[in-house]
DNA sequence: CCCATTTCTCAGTAAATCCTCAGGATAGTA
DNA sequence: TACTATCCTGAGGATTTACTGAGAAATGGG
């Protein structure tokens, strides 16, 4: 935990200020996943259940940005947006949105620097995501916001894409563009398989983690063919980046 | 929000170098969708929904320029803009009209540096005309202001509407202009299929992202027939001007 | 009103990606 | 060394995603 808190600050350099995220949905479940995940990564969340109430908390909360279910009970995210903006809170969105729900057609989701993922999400996805739009919106204080993680000679780029080892370009597909990103982020720390499947994988993924390995494998033959070996097993707990000299 | 609104809003002045631009349309998701536009890019905007809150607006805002609907409940817009005018704000108006209203009278009334859009519209289009109008009448303090984006050995000139690629002419449909221009605008960036559906097409299209993507086939048509390849498809993400010089 | 251009839909094809599975390899341990 | 739990990786089928041509529908100019 203490270990998390170090990496977010040194990072994102938020010393100051915590952001705060107002998540909105009417599926209890798929609040409190997205709450806990933002929590332990940070942010101060406060959730919300119907579009009036999301209203009503974003007056005394002033979020610096929303995570937003377009269905909701009451009315439709567009309208709690739109009303939150004419009120003068001129915070970023992420809409959350059904992948193919007799798909409800939502255009002009991104406009204005918003963003949306589809339902059923990774967490990894859904963070990344906010993460670049809190940029864009400008609601961090410090703006020398790089948009590339690295370690050692390798290179992750969020706006272009790219990943980079020792300068080589290497073409990843996006699964495993995530689970190198999360293993980066995570540099230097154990991350467990169950723990990759909760954060890189949909949250619905029924497989086992068998799959894990198969992408370690995918990564290693296309990043860890130059020296030295970056992805280090630990044998019963999980996988490991870093480099050889750090024992 | 916050970098941008700081700057404008912690000043008694007015600000000098960010352009003011008011908004008039009674329709609220119209005025709110454009300001929203307008404000990500980097204006500062404000809205009015009548002829009346417009003068009103103006008065103390004194905008740089003015996006006008033509139909308003008070007022008509030309209306609106004959009285500014006698008042003696010389600001230049881009008029919103109805698709099917003759052509003609607009033509005769948009005098000077005026111009018109027709609803609905695309923000591309609407942001380009913003800014060539500020440019024509001159609201703009900054002189290097230059009509014409290049990547690589593309050129595209906004004054003209001629696109050349290692200085050949290449003849785009509208529609091709506008995506060459997004995707020239970000350059190195990847832009989602939303993203460009959201941004080139007019904001009531109600199609699927297919019609992206046989843009873009449209586009590659014309201009990568030359080498090297500009436009890079990013799967599972989006679309991508780059040199491959990277590699 | 006709013709040319442009916009948009659709479906077939191609290709990349995802995922499962199973046999082989490896490390830790008795 | 032998055993076991764990991990690695190749193969292959299912699924998803992107590309493109053809043609219908809409648009605009003469």
């Amino acid at each position: 935990m203490s270990a998390l808190k170090e990496r977010v600050s040194n990072t994102d350099q938020l010393d100051q200020t915590t952001q705060r995220i107002l998540v909105v949905d009417d599926e209890n479940s798929i609040s409190e996943l997205i709450a806990t995940s933002l929590k332990f990564v940070g942010f101060d969340v406060r959730t919300a259940s119907s579009g009036a109430q999301a209203l009503q908390i974003a007056e005394e909360f002033k979020p610096h940005a929303l995570i937003l279910d377009v269905m909701l009970p009451d009315q439709n995210g567009f309208e709690v947006c739109r009303q939150l903006r004419s009120e003068g809170h001129n915070v970023g969105v992420l809409f959350l949105t059904a992948k193919d729900s007799t798909e409800d057609k939502i255009a002009g989701l991104t406009i204005g620097g918003d963003d949306y993922v589809t339902k059923p999400f990774s967490l990894e996805e859904l963070v990344a995501r906010l993460r670049a739009l809190l940029r864009r919106t400008g609601a961090t204080e410090v703006v020398a916001d790089e948009e590339k993680i690295r370690f050692a000679d390798l290179e992750l780029d969020e706006a272009t894409h790219e990943v980079r080892r020792a300068g080589n370009l290497i073409d990843l597909s996006p699964t495993e563009f995530l689970l190198l990103r999360y293993l980066m982020i995570n540099a230097d720390r154990v991350v467990s398989k169950s723990q990759i499947l909760d954060h890189v994988w949909q949250y619905d993924f029924r497989g086992d983690m068998g799959i894990v390995e198969t992408y370690v494998s995918y990564l290693r033959k296309k990043i860890d063919i130059y020296d030295p070996a970056l992805i280090h097993t630990v044998r019963g707990v999980g996988y490991r980046l870093r480099l050889p000299a750090s024992k």
